[in-house]
RNA sequence: GCGCGCUUAGCUCAGUGGUAGAGCGACUGUUUUACACACAGUAGGCCGGGGGUUCGAUCCCCUCAGCGCGCACCA
């Protein structure tokens, strides 16, 4: 294309799919074409969850790893950015489930096997969605890598680690209370359960001697025992053990007075009954005192037979007229009506946990955090922002055992065999435990059922860095783990890095990589989270699609501190937009001014161009060294501004007048020569967190060394990063 | 309750131990042939309050306030 054939806008459309495909074909995203290299450097994507299209949110993760792998490609690493999709368990049948809803169905009417088969159906086109939009936000990942949660040896690798564990007795079934989403019909962990404000009544009861308050009523069928805190005086007339009778809901009773310090003397009278099957701390102290334990709800929220005339009936209902029946007996001794209290909601629905006690397999943290913590201790793995460490050490410090059971059709099945079918479908059932099975394959003998429950998706997800790449013996592996960088969300940071850093120690012996780099959430422009429900999600192919891609990049990197959450709107996208265009048109100017074929001979610069010389030198220092500190906001920004207000403002306007000095003279010669030198710089520069029209204006510049290389080896992304 | 973050121009945010910065927005000009998705320029800030360290603090320390967030078993 001639220079005057260039239109004076640049029109993203027109090239990005055609760039594209240029990296794409080139093999260049591959490090096994990249042969001459030695030192690796390894991101592995967090696989984006294939339940849905990729959202602003996923745009961030893009473009600062897209950044990242460039950076070093063109520094000369053996990169490897590998990509994956996660079948993302719960998340994907909560997303599956509203579809059912709609549909009027029901996946617990639905077989096993085929309900299966059609989320994989679903899961599998969403994931196809995914990467094209991964590709048209210019992700230079290799495709040849990409893996899936659920790839056959994924799946095999996890039940793998999982019968490892437990055959080093580091996985157990137990009976635990668990939080039990009545919607869902599923465990939750205590991460995916969320808090809502509340006021309800709080009812005061007669209990015996003693008051009692409780927000739940319909619990208290069971409750026998009466529990104070061994130093609280007013009670000290009671000894633990004690045993009194006393009237309660459905007649007569005898309750056990229990000491146990977990009470405090504080909140209302200092005496609590307990219902250990429905509450967490009422649990715990039942275990220490070995104390029988009751169950009261079943599993979809409806009294049980223990509850007398209110069996069948769903707790809400129940609650006033159980409060009521203790009236009419005399034993309600006040209501305070507006009391303030938070309860346990399911992430997801909002629905109100209902504690339960289950039978699920659970793995053991504490000697797995602590190698993870010794390891953040000693900098073995780096944190950016710092101040991520210290949540990272609260949380593992204070871990309790995993539950890794999950409820649900859609993910990895346990390799959990039962001898007794019976007992496995009846809630509340103990099982003997002598009748479980682990392993690879099936027991022999008749009469084993596969444990129903699917692995919770991070048990695979956190054992992502090394599967991926085919831990134990493939030669990937070796090369590329332990990884370099781990870029994800600071909400996560529990979730799944915690749990990476601890299944990698434990399963590989090594840290899965050196440093976590956090990004922040995308809110608009009014601080809000981006969703669905409130319309103010911003699509970023639609984006891309007016803006283009790297407008859209450079939006979402500039001004986005790791661990900060980022504005954005479509005024900051359009800013960039015309800095993309700035820079089209400086190499339209460019381009029309040196010619073709363009100068080649060399030039001696003068004193102002030497000038000139040194600010892009320190520039191109700059931005390397914030590069390697991982301060690409920096970077970016300062690219920016170096480009439109000192070679677009400054260099190329004091340049003007020498340009129109006649061909061939020294005066001429010298501007073209130093605006080509910029030009190539700065491109350059740009390239990772520009990569569309870097690259296509590449094509049009005048390359140094172009003979004798191919056209591939000409493209940009593997030009050399310039020297400081 | 424990912990963390933020507070700088109307908005969104950078930033440094030594006379305050950008983008967007506003205003005034300019159709000056690379770019009106532009150019030249203007206005606008006791850098949250108080105290301390220092020759000097927006930056370091303490404290207070407001906002936001994470973790946590208050019946």
């Amino acid at each position: 294309m001639e220079p005057n054939e260039i239109p004076s806008q640049y029109q993203p459309q027109d090239s990005e799919d055609r760039v594209y495909q240029a990296w794409e074909t080139s093999g260049f995203f591959n490090p096994d074409n990249l042969a001459t290299r030695k030192k690796p450097f390894t991101i592995i994507m967090p696989p984006p969850n294939a339940n849905g299209s990729l959202h602003i949110g996923h745009a961030v993760f893009v473009t600062l790893q897209d950044i990242m792998a460039r950076y070093k490609r063109m520094r000369g690493f053996k990169t490897l950015w590998l990509p994956g999709a996660d079948h993302a368990g719960f998340e994907t049948q909560v997303v599956f489930d509203k579809k059912l809803e709609k549909e009027g169905r029901s996946r617990f009417k639905i077989p096993r096997d085929e309900l299966y088969q059609e989320m994989l159906a679903f899961t599998l086109e969403n994931k196809k969605i995914m990467e094209g939009q991964l590709r048209k936000l210019g992700a230079s990942c290799d495709w040849s890598r990409e893996k899936f949660t659920l790839d056959p040896d994924i799946v095999a690798k996890t039940q793998q680690a999982f019968v490892e564990f437990y055959n080093k007795g580091l996985v157990y079934r137990g009976e635990r209370i668990i939080n039990w989403c009545v919607k869902h019909q599923t465990a939750l962990a205590d991460l995916e359960t969320s808090y809502v404000e509340k006021k309800d009544p709080l009812y005061y009861f007669q209990y015996g001697p003693f008051v009692i308050a409780t927000a739940r009523p319909e619990t208290k069928f069971g409750d026998k025992y009466v529990v104070m805190h061994p130093g609280d005086i007013r009670y000290a007339k009671y000894k633990d053990g004690d045993t009194l009778d006393l009237e309660w809901i459905n007649g007569p009773i005898t309750a056990t007075i229990i000491k146990d310090d977990a009470i405090d003397m504080s909140f209302g009278t200092g005496v609590m009954t307990i219902t250990p099957w429905h509450d967490a701390v009422d649990f715990d102290i039942a275990e220490r005192h070995k104390l029988p334990k009751v169950q009261v709800i079943d599993r979809i929220g409806r009294l049980l037979p223990i509850a007398g005339e209110f069996a069948g009936m769903k707790i809400a209902d129940a609650r006033p007229l159980i409060a009521e029946k203790l009236k009419a007996k005399g034993l309600l001794a006040k209501t305070d009506e507006a009391y303030d209290h938070k309860i346990a909601v399911c992430y997801k629905c909002n629905h109100p946990i209902e504690p339960q006690i289950l039978p699920q397999w659970f793995l053991k943290m504490k000697p797995l955090a602590q190698k993870a913590i010794e390891a953040a201790e000693k900098g073995k793995v780096a944190f950016i922002p710092p101040r991520f460490k210290k949540i990272y050490f609260h949380w593992l410090r204070n871990i309790r055992d995993w539950n890794l059971s999950q409820q649900i059709t859609w993910g990895i099945r346990i390799p959990a065999w039962f001898k007794r079918e019976s007992e496995i479908k009846n809630q509340g059932s103990r099982e003997n435990m002598e009748d479980v099975y682990v392993g690879m394959t099936p027991p022999e003998g008749k009469g084993w059922e596969q444990d129903p429950d699917v692995f919770t998706t991070w048990f695979s997800s956190g054992q992502w860095p090394f599967l991926t790449l085919g831990y134990p013996n493939s030669k990937d592996y070796k090369t590329f783990y332990p990884t370099d960088v781990m870029e994800t969300g600071w909400d996560i940071l529990f979730f799944w890095v915690a749990r990476m850093v601890m299944l990698g120690i434990a399963r590989t012996g090594k840290i899965p990589f050196k440093t976590v780099y956090l990004h922040g959430l995308v809110r608009d422009k009014d601080r809000q989270k981006m969703s669905k429900s409130k319309g103010n999600v911003i699509d970023p192919l639609g984006v891309a699609e007016q803006y283009g891609a790297d407008a859209l990049r450079m939006a979402l990197i500039i001004g986005n501190l790791p661990g900060n959450d980022i504005i954005i709107s479509d005024d900051k996208i359009r800013g960039y937009r015309n800095f993309a265009n700035k820079i089209w048109n400086a190499t339209r100017f460019l381009l029309m001014q040196i010619g073709t074929p363009p100068a080649t001979k060399k030039v001696k610069y003068g004193a102002k161009e030497k000038a000139m010389l040194v600010k892009l030198k320190r520039l191109t220092a700059d931005v390397t060294k914030d590069m390697e500190n991982y301060r690409m906001h920096h970077a970016a920004d300062k690219l920016y501004h170096f480009f439109w207000h000192y070679y677009a403002d400054k260099v190329i306007e004091e340049m003007k007048p020498h340009l129109d000095a006649p061909d061939g003279t020294t005066e001429k010669e010298t501007a073209k020569a130093l605006l080509l030198e910029f030009h190539r710089t700065l491109i350059t520069l740009l390239h990772p967190f520009m990569p569309f029209i870097t690259e296509e204006i590449w094509k049009h510049l005048p390359k140094e060394n172009a003979k004798g290389r191919t056209q591939k080896e000409n493209l940009l992304i593997i030009e050399k990063w310039p020297t400081t």
